[in-house]
DNA sequence: CCGTATTGTTTCACTAGTGAAGTATATCCC
DNA sequence: GGGATATACTTCACTAGTGAAACAATACGG
């Protein structure tokens, strides 16, 4: 067997560390915060900006339109989010924190997450940071892939 | 500041690195061979392994046992998997590939995705290992996280 | 200033996962 | 052997994402 490829290894890795990372901190976040991660990224994005759209913030999270119109929709439902029409295009919405989203917010940055911690503990800020930096390359690799589709 | 917490940026990181690992993949696979990458992971473990059954496949795969009934579920439509009841024990199913379930693999196994090739030259082998090595000291984490849940 | 393109958002149909609850069948133990 | 328990699987309601198609409003270029 000539030293087959290994990246199948990889891919799979990826999906099972992403996939249980999410488990946890969703389960630790819900109970700390009563929200799941990626509606606190969403809130601390709405938090950081003023005047944000959902195109802007599509983009900021990598994400599809879609997948904000939907994600948006169960945040307000939660009654985290407000949407008014913006006054300088009125195509678009501008999308504010409740109360509820702020101290969502607020109760999520207060203890840190053990499973954080234990994170830490294992890699160290050096070992996080060379972590951090293999996964931007690996981002940038499928972008460029992305990018340049109609060759051959 | 007091050097907070990085590794919100691990978990985005994690999360978007898999997302766009997986769409690509995918992109290619469905082009190379009519399915997904998830797909593809089911069916070379079927391929692999005699007298498999759902349970069996879920725990080697991480997933949930509803999980795999809809993907079964889903590769009985496209035609690639057949189910038998098994002969030792009733309530199980043996999960058998199909003469198409077989192509599929052959077809995806042919030649090597240009993103693994991208990846393979940008890590290097010893990259890879390296970062295959930090993503299972990241699902140990969460394996334990998880296991340790009652106590506080 | 008007038609064409672009942008912001939504809807739809889909894949892929979670977790809880339910139904069979097997297994274990008295 | 029969009752509790465990195992194999399914169903349901949910989150979270993709991509294509549509629609309205805005911006651009003769």
């Amino acid at each position: 067997m000539v030293t087959k490829t290994k990246n199948p290894r990889l891919y799979s890795r990826l999906q099972i560390a992403a996939q249980q990372l999410r488990k946890v901190t969703d389960r630790q976040l819900v109970e700390a915060a009563g929200i799941t991660a990626p509606q606190l990224g969403v809130l601390t994005r709405v938090a950081a900006a003023k005047e944000l759209n959902q195109t802007s913030l599509a983009r900021d999270l990598r994400l599809n339109d879609s997948a904000i119109t939907a994600m948006v929709k169960r945040l307000i439902g939660l009654g985290m989010l407000e949407k008014r029409r913006s006054e300088t295009d009125s195509r678009a919405w501008v999308l504010k924190l409740t109360a509820d989203g702020q101290s969502a917010i607020d109760r999520a940055g207060e203890q840190m997450l053990s499973i954080n911690q234990k994170i830490d503990a294992e890699f160290g800020p050096g070992g996080l940071d060379n972590f951090v930096d293999e996964l931007n390359r690996l981002i940038a690799i499928c972008d460029a892939e992305q990018a340049g589709e109609g060759e051959g």
